[in-house]
DNA sequence: ATAATAGATGAGTAGTTTATCATCTACTCG
DNA sequence: CGAGTAGATGATAAACTACTCATCTATTAT
């Protein structure tokens, strides 16, 4: 497993945020039957995530979590590194050794540098702005697969 | 940190054991001085790597591990398979949803999917030779980088 | 005020990972 | 055979992850 479970329910709150942009605070309570996760673990994360700056809370009726900026300028990689820290990207060595940089460096570094550069660049790239128009996407794709007589755009 | 200790702790000791190919049995002793890792703890791998059938153990003075296959036909794919499972190189979700297929997938399924096939891919096709020979070209390189008066190759 | 709502937070539990220790088994040599 | 060598293995411990429980604090509505 790449994510820990924790970055896996993190990542899955924020899609869910960014889904409902807009239409006000969101109770942990909704987010974690809606994603199926347990809803004091979630509280948790949520409370990192508050301290990152990911998002906001309110307390009290009416209260609950949102996006503390527009979904469009939340980075995936922002949020990983929220919670696993930023040596996730990191040029660290992956086979654990302590001294391995470009000059003196293991067996797997330069295979895994030119993996790693693509994979940040992918991260970094992609917004949760992206993530609700990839859903959006699919969803209507779904709609139009299943529709009876075959009704399919040209 | 994209593998376990252990996992890491498996590479440097096939890759160790892969370097001095050919030279008979060696202590678990010195490959864990070698490469700065528990010796008990490394015995133990080593122990998982034989019933995986990628190592082989003899006891008694003279004893110690060698590669039970030729370098060139051990592929880390298989290495990373015999310690994280086969479940590292699936499909399963980012997300780690239940339900994410590519018809119905989460919104990160094709973002992933390109990316760890490419993944899949390079440690399928590299195997303990071609480690072995880049480390190789590696140090001819650091060797001429450091020659005085300049002796470069052309 | 006070009752209801909703997040915040400390303490504790269960399971996994990463080890360490002691002991056992198998093999070689003299 | 028996002494020494080297891997095999079970028990245990520390640290971390993934939770749960109980309680506290802040906000809103009446």
């Amino acid at each position: 497993m790449l994510y820990s479970t924790t970055t896996q329910y993190a990542l899955r709150a924020l899609i869910h945020l960014a889904l409902i942009d807009g239409s006000g605070p969101v109770l942990v309570r909704d987010i974690a039957a809606a994603e199926n996760v347990p809803k004091q673990f979630l509280s948790k994360i949520l409370h990192t995530l508050r301290n990152r700056g990911l998002v906001e809370s309110t307390k009290g009726p009416g209260g609950g979590f949102i996006l503390a900026r527009p979904r469009q300028s939340i980075r995936i990689s922002q949020v990983i590194e929220a919670l696993d820290g930023p040596t996730h990207f990191d040029d660290s060595c992956i086979l654990g050794l302590e001294e391995c940089s470009d000059t003196a460096s293991c067996a797997l570094h330069d295979a895994w540098k030119r993996f790693r550069e693509e994979y940040v660049k992918s991260l970094t790239s992609l917004t949760l702005e992206d993530l609700v128009k990839t859903l959006e996407r699919k969803a209507v794709a779904r709609v139009r697969g299943r529709s009876p007589k075959g009704v399919h755009p040209k």
